[in-house]
DNA sequence: CGAATATTTGAGCCCTTTCAAATCGTGTGG
DNA sequence: CCACACGATTTGAAAGGGCTCAAATATTCG
């Protein structure tokens, strides 16, 4: 299972793990499931705790307030385990939603836990992952309390640049995010009409594109400034950052 | 130490953990610290994975954007260890700054990863109490991304009074939050003015009040319904949540 | 090819910010 | 213990960013 490969090696690059934990990470076998755009996730499981390994697609973690506005707290892309933290911990009050046709693949808890139970390097291999989903939570905090539209839409950009160029998903000046404008707006904390009147902004400014689910980037310097981002949260691999530089001497 | 003892209380509440587990913790020793108000917190050990445990006080972790705007990402309370995912991450971008004068402790990041490297139920009760305070980020970014200057201090009142009751430091229906009208507008993404606003409109309206660095809450049930407020994400004992009923009822 | 969505554009309104100034509190030094 | 000084809270008015409502135009998918 490609997810699965990339999964493994996602925590072997954070965690560096001996081969006998990577083999039986690997071992982990779960279920497919495809799903529809906007279709909600359950675990074929039955549990709330079990978890969801995504193979294509893109799911988000989301909750609606009481007078019915959307947020998304999270999105996960192939490879990443939606939530990782519900192994161990109670429920959550977040409902994960397909942003577009998905697959993903259901992995029962009890699976997880065993393979924790006697392993300290994978316990805390999981522990790590769920700390990065967790950087990231912190990055959206402080670009929903404290910037303005055009800097919240840049630094989702640059975000989801480097974490599909992480996932060697970045295929040069641009890579696939497959949301709307709406679910963009949800995950931002903005309105539809006025994620589009910034996104208009960027393109005149030749800064960046958003088109047809794909992101543009045209100047990779001009949108870190713009979003007032700064890469260090995220893991990163030098093959990458390198690529990044690239990015900027090839655009425009 | 009273503040160990409390937070050993947190842990074996989440995780049960057993007498050995509770024993090692209880012997865990640090280098205690007094910080003035807005003053920053460096580890005396020189590592940016040290833990910090509040003894007494309220330590924020804030960030900085390029205009010079402030958000506060996290608050923790005497109990509460900083930022405990730090014992296995990459140092943080964020900084931790003490909101009100306070007592921390310092705690070696070795002394933890010990603690943790032959015991899985430790090093997963760890984990937990960092999957708890991801839960009230989460929170956080909907409260930032999707609600009203009112909904969003009435939310972070119910919260803290959640919190500060499970810690019993609930006096029926006031308790300290020991912040001003300035670092609350630093956690809830407002302007100082708007926070104060907001409070004066509580205030008349009966539901709570600030003041002093207390909260006071006058009507629960009205403060919850405004904050749009469900205390399932956090950890609570029944006791407490009898005596949050309690509230409601003694109210105006 | 047609229906359902998504994107785009425009105008008016509302929530929040900014800027300013007055009042109130609190901590410190005498 | 008092007075002073600085920071915090309060209040007001004006400006601005983002929202709502609405309608036109593009896309996408069956």
């Amino acid at each position: 299972m490609e997810a699965l490969r990339e999964f493994v090696r996602r925590l072997d690059f954070h965690s560096e793990l001996n081969e006998t934990a990577k083999e039986s990470l690997s071992a982990i076998r779960g279920r497919p499931q495809r799903l529809d755009r906007e279709e909600e996730l359950r675990s074929p499981f039955g549990s709330k705790n079990d978890a969801c390994l995504v193979a294509s697609g893109l799911i988000g973690s989301t909750s609606i307030t009481k007078e019915g506005k959307r947020q998304i707290i999270a999105v996960f892309i192939p490879g990443e385990i939606c939530n990782i933290g519900a192994i161990i911990a109670k429920e959550s009050s977040t409902t994960l939603v397909a942003l577009e046709m998905s697959d993903v693949v259901w992995i029962r808890n009890s699976t997880l836990v065993e393979l924790t139970q006697d392993s300290v390097p994978i316990t805390k291999a999981f522990w790590r992952e769920s700390e990065l989903q967790a950087a990231v939570l912190k990055e959206w905090v402080i670009n929903l309390g404290r910037r303005f539209a055009r800097e919240r839409v840049a630094h989702l950009f640059c975000e989801m640049a480097c974490r599909y160029a992480y996932a060697g998903q970045m295929v040069e000046p641009e890579f696939v995010f497959p949301v709307t404008q709406r679910q963009l707006a949800d995950i931002v904390g903005l309105t539809p009409v006025r994620v589009n009147n910034v996104i208009s902004g960027l393109r005149e400014n030749r800064v960046a594109d958003f088109q047809r689910k794909k992101v543009r980037i045209f100047d990779w310097v001009a949108l870190t400034r713009k979003g007032d981002f700064a890469p260090s949260y995220l893991p990163l691999r030098s093959r990458e950052l390198a690529a990044q530089a690239g990015i900027h001497s090839a655009a425009n």
